[in-house]
DNA sequence: GCCGTTTTCGGCCCGACTGTTTTCAGTCG
């Protein structure tokens, strides 16, 4: 983990057992706003001075103490102090969706309920019945955002899977003896969510990498260490499993690692028909059990008459059909995108100014950038059209002022429970483009969320759909909404749908992707940064469009900014 | 807690929804 992940992690903690115990809220909101500015910092925390700590936002000389604390001694003594207070399970129950922190502390005090499993006890047994401001409603909720909150748990987030696995194979690379190494299984696949995470590495002694591995400062517990599998834990739970290979079968053990279970059960039956047998250690003649490929994947595939299939298509959802036929998409890639379309700065709830995230996006060799901001029905960030207006005037100056990036003025409105947004027309014909997503009264009956979503494609000035079913993973379920209805008024009205990079969002998810596709729609694939470095979640957003099947020509923001200019500017 | 400053303390993320209550507390975006 980076030392700043590590010391937002702590803050937020100690934000969070404050909350629990009673602090004055700001000063909890103190805490909160420290860490994710730490968060969002672009420079490694232990490459600053003290001054360089002092001037991150929201880090004043009480937090910055901490931070230096931290980073002298690996503790801050005060969170040490109320963890000893409240056990970790009081904090954990805050996780549970509807559950805060004065919920948690009753909880505990009256009812010495510690966990989120004995919350579900306690729950069960009806020791909740009686207790002030707990009615059979609450405990339905409850027990609802418990079930939410287990099926996120056990798994890990793209985002944290994909960063922990390329520092694994980074490391196990540049071992001697080390031929190849890769990440396969499901993360390999870029799925939303991660079990395990699977690392293969190809060399003729296993010893020399396993006991690497074992080393590796992300390794918190070896549950289990042979010959050909290490499996061990790192401190945030992720469990990561590397096998060794020899080299002759990479090809073999990588395709079977990768799966999908689906996708190599469908290859295993088609050898059956040819009388072949695939297994991990390579393809082989049934009859003779000679080994006929399992060098490379493309060995693998080619061998069956099929073309290498790109991993995010493997999941027994047609990809080998359609390679049979030849048919296979060309999936769109990382170095087409041409710009992002939905990103925020600190004008609402970004962590960067303007100029930060615009000099970093022009950095990423952008060709064009969009900020686009919350307006004003979101109360809470206090938006006003001066605001907005000014911050036009400062785009404006910046655009062309790197390289030739054009910069946008855009925002994200919000869609009304009836599916206005929050400004009239006149207005919004101001901005160069308009995201317009949901983030209120999420529990509408279908057919009037429904409704809602297609008015809101209806204006003619919106032209991108914010991540569409506003679900957050292990947090808030998608909206109970009818796709199909919004995605033909998106092909009708010309509104791109968005797919969401943020590795908590992923929205839409590949299988509405696929279904979108058919409906003639084209998509936006943003980061939705709120801090520099979440420029980079672009790239789980073009994980999950390749997972839809999406090529670079569905994607609006691969296109040439004369085309793309050309879509905007439609109504 | 931090910030800005009318430089030493007051303002800071407002409003709505939910489930409980019978006037409100907790949670959320």
């Amino acid at each position: 983990m980076r030392v700043n992940d590590e010391v937002a992690a702590l803050l937020q903690e100690y934000a969070d057992l404050l909350a629990i115990t009673g602090g004055d809220a700001y000063r909890v909101r103190g805490y909160e706003k420290a860490a994710r500015a730490v968060a969002g910092h672009s420079t490694d925390l232990a490459r600053l001075d003290p001054d360089g700590i002092r001037a991150i936002p929201n880090v004043g000389t009480a937090i910055a103490a901490k931070i230096e604390e931290y980073l002298a001694g690996g503790s801050i003594p005060q969170v040490e102090r109320l963890r000893a207070k409240i056990p970790a399970g009081v904090r954990e129950l805050t996780r549970v969706p509807g559950l805060g922190p004065k919920t948690a502390m009753v909880l505990y005090e009256e009812l010495d309920v510690a966990s989120v499993d004995a919350l579900e006890e306690a729950i069960r047994a009806g020791r909740l019945r009686g207790l002030r401001g707990f009615g059979p409603k609450t405990e339905e909720n409850l027990l609802g955002g418990i079930s939410l909150l287990r099926e996120a748990r056990e798994r890990v987030s793209l985002g944290e899977a994909l960063e922990t696995a390329e520092r694994v194979v980074a490391e196990l690379s540049a071992i001697e003896g080390c031929r190849r190494c890769s990440y396969a299984g499901s993360l390999r696949r870029m799925k939303d969510t991660i079990g395990d995470i699977d690392v293969l590495a190809a060399s003729r002694q296993s010893a020399p990498i396993m006991e690497a591995f074992r080393r590796l400062p992300l390794v918190d517990q070896v549950i289990a260490s042979g010959e050909t599998k290490t499996s061990v834990r790192t401190p945030s739970g992720a469990r990561i499993d590397l096998r060794v290979v020899p080299p002759e079968t990479w090809g073999a053990a990588l395709q079977y690692f990768t799966g999908s279970k689906a996708h190599n059960i469908r290859l295993r039956e088609i050898a059956v028909h040819r009388g072949l047998k695939l297994s991990e250690y390579g393809l082989f003649d049934a009859g003779t059990g000679e080994k006929l490929v399992s060098e490379t994947e493309d060995d693998v595939y080619h061998r069956f008459g099929l073309p290498w299939i790109p991993p995010q298509l493997r999941e027994d959802a047609g990809e080998i059909e359609a390679a049979q036929r030849g048919a296979l998409p060309i999936l769109v890639t990382g170095d087409e995108i041409r710009g992002d379309l939905h990103t925020h700065t600190d004008l609402t709830d970004g962590l960067a100014p303007l100029d930060e995230m615009v000099a970093a996006a022009a950095n990423r060799g952008y060709a064009y950038y969009a900020v686009t901001d919350h307006a004003p029905d979101l109360y809470m960030h206090r938006m006003s059209d001066e605001k907005m207006l000014d911050q036009r005037e400062r785009i404006r100056e910046l655009d062309g002022a790197y390289n030739d990036m054009r910069v946008l003025h855009g925002t994200e409105l919000n869609i009304g429970p009836g599916g206005e947004v929050d400004w009239p027309a006149e207005f919004l014909a101001g901005f160069d483009v308009c995201v317009a997503s949901v983030h209120s009264h999420f529990t509408q009956p279908r057919a009037e969320m429904t409704r809602r979503f297609v008015r809101a494609c209806e204006n003619p000035h919106v032209k991108i759909l914010g991540h569409p079913t506003t679900r957050i993973i292990g947090r808030r379920p998608p909206v109970d909404v009818d796709l199909e209805e919004v995605f033909r008024a998106c092909a009708r009205t010309g509104t791109a749908l968005e797919i969401d990079g943020a590795p908590d969002r992923l929205d839409l998810m590949a299988d509405h992707i696929r279904l979108a596709r058919q409906f003639g729609v084209v998509f936006a694939v943003d980061s939705d940064a709120h801090a520099a470095p979440h420029l980079d979640f672009m790239r789980y957003g073009v994980g999950t469009a390749q997972r839809g099947g999406l090529g670079a020509d569905d994607v609006i923001n691969t296109w040439p900014w004369e085309r793309l200019a050309g879509f905007l500017q439609r109504r």
